[in-house]
DNA sequence: ACCTGAACACCGTTCAAGT
DNA sequence: ACCTGAACACCGTTCAAGT
């Protein structure tokens, strides 16, 4: 029974949700696959080349063609949905993906719809890309946040650290900081997605204002 | 000569400059402070502790008092700015930071600013936190990258990874792609944080909207 | 109180040798 | 071609013992 790349993949994969990023070794990883951590060196050449590819793997699907009758901020939120979901499918998944750039085909798949769905309703592909970079990276922090609030031990969670805090915050800070631990992490994702669409539209009015006299 | 706390933070934000995040070990660490590695034990309880203390030094001044006159939306402006700027002044300092949670005085005081300048001009206090956190998820992985792309050899960096994409990209794609690897990337962000901050005004005028018929 | 020296239990990676 | 076994050069952390 030979070990083939994916399957290595896969492995990492379910070790990532058993011990977590830090606890995934090459040694723990081979011994989950019935072999020794070094046999991984045939299938890549080093373990920063196998969580690239455990990021493209994580990124499947985030491309997939969008509904051609949906409205395009909707089309902007679903990639969002998408893409968060994907990262928060498995632990630290969100992280892992951070480490990493560009290269596989769900990466290049992902950002090509994004920046083909902007550029169809006017936004020229430079710009297009831009908008979806600055996107990217507020679901990638956004999501790196949730996987690690739900590590934190939730009783000495996000309260304590506030009791703690030096100097002492005033009681509005304290209790905005706490309505936000409280808060839904999804409807807090879903929030800063309007927003960020919001500017977004703006921005497409300003340029089509712009462009009706000069076009 | 007694080795201060501050001492260890300060020769652990040099060896961040010297060897990157990935090169900063206790050990050598313990040698550019003339000491061995195990001895950095009697000032912080772990090497996390003293990443929270090297990510809290580095928030220094991002929550100073900012100018009363300046109209709200460039002192968001301003914060992003600063923000921005600390992040940038050590090698991989937006790693760092990004591996922290809340905690120090100076992490505390920017984000008190934030939330109490966009609670001023009428956002209510939760709400106030949920904006400053989205944009904070967007500057860290903004300046992440920055970090990233400049330690890639320039000359193999995103052209040479956008030339082996696998699907090969359209030439659309592909010319956004790298008009954005080359573009400035302060101007890359100063973009990003005005296409933000017009989400934020624009939902600030629907809630002036809102509130004028029910207060 | 602060540091040394040495150890413990790990890492990623390499490589001759086996099958 | 793929894997074993063992090694190399490291890690973070602990702790008796020194000063």
């Amino acid at each position: 029974m030979v070990l083939r790349r994916a399957d290595v993949v896969d492995g990492a994969l379910e070790l990532l949700d058993a011990e977590g990023l830090d606890g995934l070794t090459m040694r723990k990883l081979g011994a989950a696959l019935n072999v020794q951590g070094g046999a991984l060196y045939r299938h890549f050449p080093s373990k920063e080349a196998l969580l690239d590819a455990m990021a493209e793997r994580l990124l499947a699907g985030v491309g997939a063609p969008l509904p051609a009758e949906m409205p395009w901020l909707d089309q902007c939120r679903e990639m969002a949905e998408r893409l968060r979901v994907q990262l928060l499918s498995r632990r630290d998944g969100a992280r892992v993906v951070a480490g990493t750039y560009v290269s596989g085909p769900n990466t290049m798949t992902a950002g090509g719809r994004a920046i083909e769905l902007l550029s169809s309703v006017g936004f020229p592909p430079e710009e297009a890309a831009w908008i979806t970079f600055a996107f990217f990276y507020f679901v990638l922090g956004h999501t790196i946040e949730e996987q690690a609030l739900v590590r934190l031990d939730p009783a000495h969670g996000w309260e304590a650290r506030l009791a703690e805090a030096q100097p002492v915050p005033s009681p509005a800070l304290a209790s905005a900081m706490l309505a936000m631990a409280k808060a839904d992490p999804a409807e807090r994702f879903r929030y800063g997605v309007r927003l960020f669409l919001a500017g977004v539209e703006r921005r497409l009015e300003e340029l089509r204002a712009d462009g009706t006299s000069g076009v």
